[in-house]
DNA sequence: CGCCGTAATATGGTATGCCTAATAACAAGT
DNA sequence: ACTTGTTATTAGGCATACCATATTACGGCG
């Protein structure tokens, strides 16, 4: 085993298995037993043990005595307080980064914001998807508050389903564009208000779209 | 040993060492020995280890390769980003209590309230301020949004020793007082708005307070 | 006398094994 | 045939033993 390792195992098992939930490779709901998964992965069962307390930290997975640690799955009335809670984290570092943001920062962030414009016609969901959420990372990292970027990355890694969902089955990106097109322009005039507003209002926006699906797809749990 | 568990050794040790730290027997700054403080505890390293893992996700505890873990020293930059961050927490709760509590809830609210009027001549510091805490911690609980609730209870926690000393060093409480008096009038009035304003407020001037408390007693660690 | 290299020790990281409890399956009795 | 009790298997919780690495101290060499 090559001993590169300049980080814990446990922290590396834990981001093979965020992503595996982010692929689908973990849906919702998913036990994950120890033994199984561990020789799956090639290691031991107790840095898996120590990745299983930090994704439960995360909320990722929850655990009962003597039970397997299941892949969380948020319920509807979950992720709307989540979704909540991120609205606001959102808002606030958008007014951080209005007052905080270094020029070429904002700039980077209007380089993803194109990069959306580019793929927005695109088949590939995911790629667009994927620079959606860089979009709004991006923004609470120029705000430069260090727990404030963490919880709102905790936060959104829990959510990261439900907005993919989202994503897929708006039929129209048109309202999110636009949205987007607000935002970085109140974050280019160092706005503060204005961007936490049209931040605060996109996610509600993305509350009632996720109430939408999830309440249509309420009894069809997909394989 | 008795089996009464119905919890994990882990969080159990999670919570003595989160006790510790509370009441100073474990400082900012201090290494937490593996084998050392399993040994004073009764416990093996593996469970330790996991309790440390949950404190490091809470943001208590630091981690370093090849290092023992030590007990968050928060600088002054951290402490005003934490506070910043839970202000806007709190204002959320403030809007969802006001929305979401029960009469009973508010009720349970104004008890804490008058008996930090009745305590706010005490010299027991660790009492006034314990009640202090949990006025705003049940303020965030009537607002029911579970994910902000616990997201709130752990940057209070991270918070705790810096907003102690700050309720320490205050002279005055009057100021508290008068905020506390507002914050449960706007609850009562369920005045969404106004009580997310004076809860805002409240922190900051709680920044305010630390930053003049921190910056005078800069150089001098207390033992 | 000082600096560098090597060895020893201490400490965190990982693997494994045992223990306990929960669940499921099978058998026996009603 | 159904229900209940017992047993076996599975799986998670904890302890311990081993490994790799980093740090420190000591000794030798310049």
């Amino acid at each position: 085993m090559p001993s590169l390792s300049r980080q814990r195992l446990a922290d590396r098992i834990a981001d093979i298995l965020r992503a595996q939930m982010l692929t689908g490779a973990l849906k919702p709901g998913y036990p994950i037993h120890e033994r199984e998964t561990a020789e799956a992965l090639g290691v031991s069962r107790t840095p898996l043990r120590e990745a299983i307390l930090i994704l439960e930290a995360e909320g990722l997975v929850e655990t009962a005595p003597a039970r397997s640690p299941i892949v969380a799955d948020p319920s509807l009335e979950d992720l709307c307080d989540l979704l909540l809670v991120q609205a606001n984290l959102e808002a606030l570092g958008g007014e951080l980064a209005c007052a905080k943001a270094s020029d070429a920062e904002i700039a980077g962030i209007r380089k993803l914001y194109e990069r959306m414009v580019e793929t927005s016609e695109d088949p590939d969901t995911v790629g667009f998807f994927k620079t959606d959420m860089a979009f709004h990372c991006a923004i609470v990292a120029a705000g430069g508050n260090q727990p404030l970027i963490k919880t709102h990355l905790q936060y959104n890694s829990r959510l990261w389903r439900a907005r993919y969902m989202s994503s897929r089955s708006r039929t129209g990106r048109g309202q999110t564009m636009r949205d987007h097109s607000e935002i970085i322009r109140s974050l280019e005039a160092r706005d503060a208000e204005a961007t936490a507003a049209v931040l605060r209002r996109h996610l509600f926006q993305a509350i009632a779209n996720i109430t939408r699906i999830l309440e249509s797809e309420e009894q069809s749990p997909l394989p």
